[in-house]
DNA sequence: ACCTGAACACCGTTCAAGT
DNA sequence: ACCTGAACACCGTTCAAGT
């Protein structure tokens, strides 16, 4: 009998009206940790001001994700579908390869140092590779496979290179754009990635 | 006369007896705190850890240091030092400026890769950058300069590039090569690192 | 001079309990 | 369904106390 009483209150409580803010909370957590993981890192993603952020207790967190590395697993997967979605869209508006590999430093990287001189949430984990849950690991790399790939075919169809060597090209400039970030956010000078850029330009790496 | 008996004590105590082993602490602090750093960051230097692998408790980390903050800015200082003090020596013993270049990327950043997948410690800071105390960053910044004014030198001697690029040029090669680093240690493979640096130099972007 | 144990406020995580 | 307080072992840091 107190069972069916617990299971009726609980019933009660079950439903979409338990959230009356029209956002839910798993997507409010995912943003605001992309915020933190860029800015902080995996190691730095601190789940009491995370769940401060997002207006509830850290305890609550786990009611949505297992675990930290489960949350961070989501925020990396989440990021390079971003990514290449934005990737995308920047294909189909550029009217021809060559302007859509001219935008690409500026719509991706240059956004972050943008704001708040945040960097590429990829990188900085990248980076904390020995601390990375496997499950973190695997989304972060991707965020890499997704750009290459996408710089890879952008290469080809400038017929900047040829289907052969598109592959090295791509990783050479996704790997020099990456540390053109790194080197900004070091001094939150903004224009010092836009004088790498040029620079990588200059010397033939990106096309000018 | 309590005082006087106390201040004999510590006399007894003083002096180089207290040290037997001939290498002193606040060096071997220094050496594993570099190693931990070069893989997990700042905020992975775990002091607990660290005093465990000097053979001495947390604690007693704050008596050769005052803080953390302090303790991570001289090693971050010594670490820029030594790469002074390599790049110096890698100048003098190359015959030419050109052959010097030619072993920068290897003397020094895939040097860190080959000793477990380590990366160059003021590449992880500067994503850091947020967490950062102002004198770390400071000594953080002083290592890219070294390096950037030596690549300077370097491709100005090897008439690469004039005086009045030369900066340019070599902070983008300092950048490319960070990025380098970064994506082969997300990978654990040195072979990318190794490729990467080829297509720069197939690129144009450092001299073949 | 050099080191330590115990304590502080903090972290990720768990869990029983609340609505 | 969704959230919480209290507890756990851990972090950086301090400090009085030891040798």
């Amino acid at each position: 009998m107190l069972g069916a009483i617990i299971a009726l209150v609980n019933s009660f409580y079950r439903g979409e009206r338990m959230n009356p803010s029209g956002e839910n909370a798993k997507e409010k957590i995912l943003s605001a940790a992309t915020k933190i993981a860029q800015a902080h890192g995996y190691g730095g993603l601190n789940l009491r001001n995370l769940a401060g952020d997002v207006g509830i207790k850290a305890a609550s967190l786990y009611y949505h994700f297992p675990s930290k590395a489960d949350l961070a697993a989501a925020v990396a997967r989440r990021y390079w579908e971003d990514a290449a979605a934005l990737l995308q869209a920047l294909k189909e508006e550029s009217r021809d390869p060559l302007e859509c590999l001219r935008k690409y430093p500026v719509e991706t990287f240059r956004k972050s140092l943008e704001t708040d001189n945040r960097m590429c949430l990829a990188s900085f984990m990248t980076a904390e590779y020995d601390d990375l849950p496997e499950i973190v690991k695997k989304e972060v790399q991707t965020f890499a496979d997704v750009n290459v790939e996408w710089l890879s075919k952008a290469l080809q169809a400038a017929k900047i290179a040829t289907p052969r060597d598109s592959k090295r090209r791509a990783r050479a400039i996704f790997a020099a754009i990456v540390g053109a970030q790194l080197m900004a956010r070091g001094r939150s000078d903004i224009a010092l990635f836009d004088a790498l850029i040029d620079a990588y330009r200059a010397s033939g790496l990106l096309p000018a």
